[in-house]
DNA sequence: CCCTTAATTAAGTGATTACTACAATACACT
DNA sequence: AGTGTATTGTAGTAATCACTTAATTAAGGG
């Protein structure tokens, strides 16, 4: 259940596309396969990365096995993603205020040219 | 800067190590390298990788490359992860509150065997 | 112009990945 | 037991990955 694993398994857009098919509810292996344009043997395959990654448990019904999203490493891999967004969003505002203060002296006031008040 | 991409640039944890290091601010090609294990080359290789993925930045300052993250990748990934997780998250509540309410009637009132009023 | 520093690119290697086709397992129905 | 259905495991293969060393580019200073 390793953040390297959970990522590896994110990277592929099959396994993405069966995650997404998940949102919608708790599937087959068969049903999952069915409109992908690979065998059931490549998806079988697929659906061990995401479980080994924790995405996802597998149980058995009969000759069948439910498939069901596992919500734990989603939210393990969000929140790592989450914190680094914020920080370097925070960091950036700081230096939008930054910026935002010291700016209005920039040039004309201190030009050396326009200084030389030689008229009196 | 496909969601491919960019998952799969995470799934290194030398990339993630880089881009906790990122989230302190900028740091030169070589500050990032310093502490790793590996050479500079391979860093090289990784900051390549994590450009295409679009989740930093490289600018020229000298002989120095300047490293820098970008946000918007990282709110991409983050959003299709915390849209994933919101919609599993809601669905379990909603079943949740089914299970709740709908639990004390189970079996044994329309069980055929027991419906043969034969006695009479 | 030559040399140092900072970083990237090129070539090569061993490990891993995603897939296919085929074989094996597990369960249900008759 | 024997057949059909759902799924997983096992080679085998072509492509990609992470790394190293060696060569290359680029900027600055003598």
């Amino acid at each position: 259940m390793s953040m390297d694993h959970v990522f590896a398994a994110l990277a592929d857009p099959t396994r993405r596309a069966i995650i997404d098919r998940l949102r919608g509810g708790d599937k087959t292996a068969g049903e999952l396969a069915e409109p992908l344009p690979i065998s059931r043997s490549a998806v079988s395959q697929h659906l061990k990365v995401l479980e080994t990654a924790g995405l996802i448990t597998r149980s058995k019904s009969a000759q069948q096995r439910i498939v069901a999203l596992n919500a734990d490493a989603l939210t393990e891999a969000a929140g790592w993603l989450q914190a680094a967004h914020d920080e370097w969003q925070q960091r950036f505002d700081s230096l939008d205020r930054i910026l935002a203060e010291e700016v209005p002296t920039d040039t004309s006031t201190t030009d050396p040219s326009t200084t030389d008040r030689t008229a009196d």
